[in-house]
DNA sequence: CAAATACTTAACCACTTGGTTTATTTTTTG
DNA sequence: CAAAAAATAAACCAAGTGGTTAAGTATTTG
């Protein structure tokens, strides 16, 4: 069924799951950006900011080219539809109060 | 914007990024669910699919009432609002077209 | 009360994740 | 050309994840 290990949509949320790579991606929506430029704000090692890079690009939400010596990364939020779609799907449990909380309080009155 | 420490979006985002969670809470949207019956489609042991509940409780997403000795789990959408949020923020780029792949049509015609 | 039921807890294991440091590679610049 | 810069690769480590089996705890039922 859906036991495929590598699955787009498990890439996709484990992706987004990390707040380093959270960050990456809305520091590139404003527009490509060379790694080392992206990489100064946080606090750790330019081999391990590149490991994040490395799971935004397998989820597909970073594409990288180099230029000369620099690598430009640049945001590709395509992926982000599906994951947004499964989500979207829940939206009337939040929105017509249908959720547990709900359920509870029309058992409890 | 996320100024908030990531920690519910992290733990919430974690959640959905595993196909058995998934699955659960899919099948909790058709309503209250006993954790038996839950993991019946799910080719592990009980403590396993337990751990995957817990990982889905500790995201707020399932309730998980006891009534005599079985365990009954309810869906809880409200923390996907946040994630859903989060989102759509990056809708306009797979929408208005100007992720990666828009840029490089516009920048190679 | 004894046994079955529905779970949890505990202990363990293999693998992954997120980080480190050190060394290399590639490219630019003095 | 030699040194600096940008980033990767490799080797390593601690902690977390996802699974197991075995044992324990409530609760219901025969």
């Amino acid at each position: 069924m859906n036991a495929v290990p590598g699955a787009p949509l498990d890439r996709v949320f484990h992706a987004i799951s990390d707040p380093t790579r959270r960050s990456v991606l809305a520091r590139l929506s404003g527009g490509e950006q060379a790694l080392g430029v992206l990489a100064a704000p946080h606090d750790m090692s330019l081999p391990a900011f590149s490991k994040h890079i490395r799971v935004l690009e397998q989820a597909g939400l970073v594409h990288t080219v180099k230029r000369g010596r620099t690598h430009y990364c640049s945001l590709n939020a395509e992926p982000m539809k599906a994951a947004s779609e499964w989500l979207a799907y829940y939206r009337k449990f939040w929105e017509s109060r249908l959720d547990s909380l709900d359920t509870f309080l029309k058992e409890n009155p």
